[in-house]
DNA sequence: ACATTTCAGTTCGTTGAGGGAACCTATCAT
DNA sequence: ATGATAGGTTCCCTCAACGAACTGAAATGT
């Protein structure tokens, strides 16, 4: 059993939690965006359980967050690679190191995000409508198409 | 112990997670920002366990996430409301809410996300500097100020 | 005034998930 | 052929989550 089922609860969020809410699952995405796509080094860098990461790896690959394929250089590695889906997790990645950042990171932060071309990035959750930054005073939430009444 | 300790990362995904990835922690944080603030009315929309919730709203008011006050119309209860820190974690869950919208909800968004006046928000990260959306395969990292080597 | 219900927990026993070490198989380097 | 390495799996142990029952104080009903 899993520890608990979420999906009676009829929301995004609890949704999202369901496929990458599990212990390590956000910091395995992290670590394959960053640049770590074999088994071994995300092991090394996360200091995780190798039963663990290969649970982990092995639900994100079926929940089409990763795919892995075969390290056409070498027979017995596996590469881990972020699907289109994976990719759009970095916003939520983005969102909690920025919040990681103003309110855990006494000395500053540790990594800036920066673009392709090397300049930092001011990250900032806006309207796209109005461009108006998201007051979080101000949100609201409405019954959208996909509710449904338990 | 703790499941695993994460501040050796030094990362502020990592650090975040510390604080707000533990099983159900952010779905208790959405309910305060829903508007639950009592303890029953939160245990009886997640279905969560009562130690549970009890051990997961005392860490989260520890942490500085969460206030608890005694209710002024009720002497048995106690509010739980967001503090500004706790408010500062709203763009983590818009953002998770709008990818489990994307790729979890065949129904439609299950909750439409309004500001004040209730015209839909159509939510976008974007580089605060030059107003363009953030392009998850051009992102990079560097060092920052409060990288340490373990 | 007394009984009942409600709020916010705590206690307790059971079960399942995470941690760590050892083991396994296929592949690579020499 | 030998040893090392990649990516797992198996094992046992501990700890945390679950669910039900219990508690004490305050509110409510009669």
């Amino acid at each position: 059993m899993k520890r608990s089922d979420l999906t009676h609860l009829n929301c995004s969020v609890a949704r999202a939690l369901d496929v990458v809410g599990e212990w390590w699952s956000l910091l395995i995405i992290r670590d394959v965006a960053y640049g770590r796509h074999r088994f071994t080094d995300i092991q090394a860098s996360l200091g995780i359980a190798r039963k663990v990461l290969s649970d982990r790896l092995a639900a994100l690959v079926e929940a089409d967050v990763l795919v892995r394929t075969p390290d056409p250089d070498d027979g017995r590695a596996a590469r881990y690679e972020l699907t289109e889906k994976g990719r759009d997790l970095i916003p939520v990645l983005l969102t909690l190191m920025r919040w990681g950042d103003r309110w855990e990171s006494p000395d500053g932060p540790p990594l800036r995000v920066v673009d392709r071309d090397g300049e930092d990035l001011d990250l900032a959750l806006v309207d796209r409508r109005t461009g108006a930054p998201v007051d979080p005073t101000a949100v609201r939430f409405r019954k959208g198409p996909g509710f449904r009444t338990a």
